[in-house]
RNA sequence: GCCCCCUUGAUGGAAUUGGUAGACAUACAAGACUUAAAAUCUUGAGCCUUCCAGGCGUGCCGGUUCGAGUCCGGCAGGGGGCACCA
């Protein structure tokens, strides 16, 4: 009976020793390619989730084989740490959102710590620290100085319950991405940064990113929402001035049927300023809001103003001019024309209002009624002037070309994208450096008077920013005048802290934002791993802020992440008890196949389908408890088995048995072997068995696939490959000529192989096998091209097309030498039947097709 | 509604990118060891026909090809993104 593997001895004593040896600590240098792992950090809400364990281990993984293969390689970790949950924990518990926070994070990173990833851990930086945020307010008052920054008033999305103004992207179908709650509009002064000025370049740029997922390039295309079309402007009767529309469709301009304006527009607001009516109706499309029922079911409303619009190109023709609460007032010009012939939208509204419609593109195959449906297909121009037998793209050209002739309108683009709103009125997130004065309006906070810190002495028990309800903190002199002025109490968005934080690592220290040489040396992010919930957000403002730090003279680059791969989620079943409360998998007993109680009560339990992880299903499995029942080396391994990185992971005890299983065979094999291995510097034996000389070829292979499907992310595959060789190995008869040296050849590189995936068990193979120096310092091992092919190959066989027996062949055999063989298998001939050959295929080393 | 992706044994998945489908695991079954269990080891298995052997088989229908899980067209189911974006 053999000795068990005790983990959590040697998993201690590794990190130990690790730490102390201070090994995974990055030092530029530029003598060496360096190379940037970074995973995204985690927000520190009190544990590490599965999610986290996924994710880390991917990134370690990638980190330890860039070392091997000779990378100085930079990882390091820190905390997204300013947010709204610790200010509801300071209001719920009385605990002080700073407190929380970094008690949080020291439980994190002891979790973090346990898992031995190859952190440099001298790194580590915490948003909420004002070592982080001061700087985070001198990238500010760079950007407010090159223009980036603005401060308008603007219709916002005000949540009710957080008492906050959150952005567009965090208002999730009319409600609040926290709070959940139905969102309202309402007009505040607020601060953006001008992402749109980079419009164009972040979605020029997404071509280069070569080795970003395809995904998540189409996500943030379409997020930037780029279209082209042209600007038209309608003469009004009766008054000086034009109503300027948007259409992507200004070919079809000769069927307009009506103007229609946002109920935001300023024309709108001036109209209903003498007509209260038309003010009943905008009230009630601001109040119908933006909650999922009305976005989903809203009803296209209209409100005829009696005004008339002259159509630019048709003299004569006058068109009414309508409010349409279907008409958004921050796309476009709030205005649009009506195509009730081409456009779904404006068809619905005519119907309902009894507008004219009016047919101008032909569709290719044959009449189609658009008084009962719009078309919206190619076809050829009608009943349009001089556009008549046009097709619509040529049309959209020639109408831009003559609007703008006539001065009425000319060609542009338009994008979906908004600038981003920053500001928000919460206490827990980085000051926004600015001092409002009487005298001389907004006023940036010099630099020499930073950091702008939040003040400890807060409450929360009245709603709202407890930053304005503080008696002296904002109460200062302005720094231009000397006048008393107020200080700003909004802060950034979390999503600005989580915008740069990648090139902070490069000099976490440094008394600037970054320091020149180190952000030269390791920018961009070689590869970046996280989840795919941040796909658009967090990486178009990193790539944005990007580029402004470039504007700014911080760095000298766009795009900060070379590559990027998006992990799949954690997912498991979930529990409901008898009386209908979630339980934890803990709390549940699998009787059989179809039977499942709870513990406690013996009462059956309905299990739920498998979904993502959530507390508030309590699906969950804390990485805690696996690590302690386990070790950290089962975790890491059980995560890089079986699922592809990208896809989600069914999470299964038996899976973790499995990994377990793995870790416990190769510690014997390899610790306690039952016959042992060649001397460590032994020479090749001039013989080697027939199968020990397999076995030595298998072993190359195996290096050569492995590495391949590290670098390629198929984690999965590569796990597979080394679960085979260490069969192999197995398999191997101890007495055979050379075994000995073959399995202590294996052996080595089994260990090397598994070093990045379980890296504990890997130093302690590596010691078992007689080495004194660190596997995580050994170079990567190297496969042998010449022990890659083999000189015998199997060959297939087939009549026509079907497998009927298979032949051995020297490597690259041509038709000659493999053709007779191949005829005389008895199951060829068989299949042939006696007919008279056709055609004989053969591809080299893979296959020979015998047609008849 | 628009855009994108996916679909392979009981399960997770593999398949050198058009060349022996099901590697590797999980679950299962039988056996060995054990007083017993755990652990470990051995063996089995895509489905169908009784065996030798053969037939069928990568969501469904069709096509290209000597040869299709892989390429093309259509359909169905599942997932994701955007959503009154003019």
């Amino acid at each position: 009976m053999s000795g068990r593997y005790n983990f959590r001895e040697s998993e201690t004593k590794w990190q130990q020793l690790w730490e102390d040896r201070g090994v995974f600590r990055a030092v530029a240098d530029k003598a060496r390619p360096k190379y940037y792992v970074l995973e995204m950090f985690p927000y520190p809400s009190g544990r590490i989730h599965m999610g986290h364990v996924r994710n880390y281990t991917l990134g370690d993984v990638v980190a330890r084989h860039r070392r091997a293969l000779g990378f100085n390689v930079l990882h390091p970790m820190g905390w997204d740490a300013f947010g709204l949950p610790a200010e509801n924990a300071a209001r719920d518990q009385k605990i002080h959102p700073a407190k929380w926070t970094y008690d949080n994070i020291a439980t994190m990173r002891g979790e973090l710590k346990r898992m031995g990833l190859s952190l440099d851990w001298t790194r580590e930086i915490a948003t909420c620290h004002p070592g982080y945020y001061a700087q985070q307010q001198a990238l500010f008052l760079d950007f407010f100085a090159a223009g980036l920054v603005h401060r308008k008033e603007a219709f916002v999305n005000w949540d009710p319950v957080d008492q906050t103004v959150l952005a567009n992207e965090q208002v999730i179908d009319g409600k609040g991405w926290r709070s959940g709650a139905p969102v309202e509009k309402k007009k505040l002064s607020q601060w953006f940064f001008k992402i749109t000025d980079y419009a164009d370049d972040l979605l020029g740029a997404l071509s280069t990113l070569t080795r970003w997922p395809e995904k998540v390039r189409l996500m943030q295309d379409n997020w930037i929402g780029k279209s082209s079309g042209a600007f038209v402007r309608w003469p009004l009767v009766g008054r000086e001035d034009k109503v300027e529309v948007f259409t992507t469709r200004p070919d079809t301009l000769y069927g307009a049927s009506f103007v229609a304006l946002s109920p935001d527009h300023r024309l709108t607001a001036e109209l209903a300023a003498k007509d209260p009516n038309l003010a009943a109706f905008v009230a009630k499309c601001q109040s119908m809001g933006t909650s999922a029922v009305a976005i989903e079911q809203q009803e296209k409303l209209g409100y005829d103003t009696g005004l008339k619009a002259k159509h630019p190109l048709v003299p004569g023709l006058e068109v009414p001019v309508w409010v349409a609460n279907f008409v958004l007032m921050d796309y476009g010009t709030g205005a649009i024309f009506g195509c009730p012939g081409h456009d779904q939208r404006d068809h619905d509204f005519a119907s309902k209002y009894g507008l004219a419609i009016k047919c101008v593109v032909a569709a290719p195959d044959g009449a189609l009624d658009v008084t009962k449906e719009p078309y919206v297909g190619p076809g050829t121009i009608v009943n349009s002037d001089f556009l008549d037998g046009l097709d619509v793209e040529t049309a959209k050209t020639k109408v831009g070309a003559r609007l703008k002739e006539l001065g009425a309108g000319e060609p542009t683009t338009v994008w979906r994208l908004r600038d981003w709103l920053v500001s928000r009125q919460r206490y827990w997130g980085c000051p926004i450096p600015v001092v409002h004065c009487g005298s001389c309006g907004v006023v940036p906070v010099p630099k020499d008077q930073l950091p702008v810190k939040l003040p400890d002495d807060v409450n929360f028990d009245k709603p709202g920013n407890p930053l304005d309800h503080h008696p002296t903190w904002k109460h200062v002199a302005c720094p231009s005048c000397g006048k008393p002025a107020r200080r700003e109490t909004d802060t950034f968005d979390t999503f600005v802290d989580s915008s740069w934080y990648f090139a902070r690592f490069c000099s976490p220290r440094s008394d600037k934002p970054v320091d020149a040489d180190a952000v030269d040396y390791w920018m961009g992010v070689d590869q970046y791993v996280g989840g795919v919930e941040h796909a658009i957000l967090h990486l178009l403002y990193s790539r944005f802020f990007t580029r402004a730090m470039r504007k700014t003279g911080h760095v000298k680059l766009d795009e900060p992440f070379a590559g990027l791969f998006t992990q799949g989620m954690v997912c498991h079943e979930s529990y409901k008890s008898a009386d209908g409360k979630w339980l934890y998998p803990e709390e549940i007993e699998r009787k059989a196949e179809d039977l499942v109680i709870e513990t406690a009560t013996g009462k059956p339990v309905t299990v739920g389908r498998r979904e993502v992880m959530s507390k508030s299903k309590k699906n969950v499995v804390a990485p805690a408890r696996i690590i302690d029942e386990y070790g950290a080396d089962t975790a890491r391994l059980f995560m890089l088995s079986d699922s592809p990185p990208e896809r989600d992971l069914e999470w299964s005890e038996a899976g973790v048995d499995g990994a377990f299983r793995f870790i416990q065979r190769m510690w014997r094999d390899v610790a306690e072997p039952a016959v042992p291995f060649a001397a460590k510097d032994a020479a090749k034996p001039a013989a080697l068995a027939p199968a020990v000389d397999a076995a030595w070829r298998q072993i190359h292979k195996t290096i050569a696939a492995v590495s391949e499907n590290l670098e390629g992310f198929r984690f999965n595959v590569a796990v597979a490959q080394v679960r085979s060789l260490a069969n192999a190995l197995g398999e191997l008869d101890p007495n055979a000529a050379g075994a000995d040296w073959v399995r202590r050849q294996g052996y080595e590189t089994l260990v090397k192989l598994v070093g990045p995936m379980v890296p504990h068990l890997g130093e302690e193979l590596w010691a078992a096998l007689g080495h004194t120096t660190l596997l995580c310092q050994e170079p990567w091992p190297k496969a042998d091209p010449a022990l890659l092919v083999d000189e015998t190959i199997t060959l297939a066989v087939q009549v026509n097309g079907k497998l009927r027996g298979t032949i051995e062949a020297k490597r690259d055999a041509g038709e000659n030498d493999v053709r007779d063989a191949a005829l005389a298998i008895p199951t060829v001939q068989a299949a042939m039947a006696g007919k008279p050959l056709r055609k004989l295929i053969v591809v080299k080393n893979k296959i020979v097709n015998i047609v008849v």
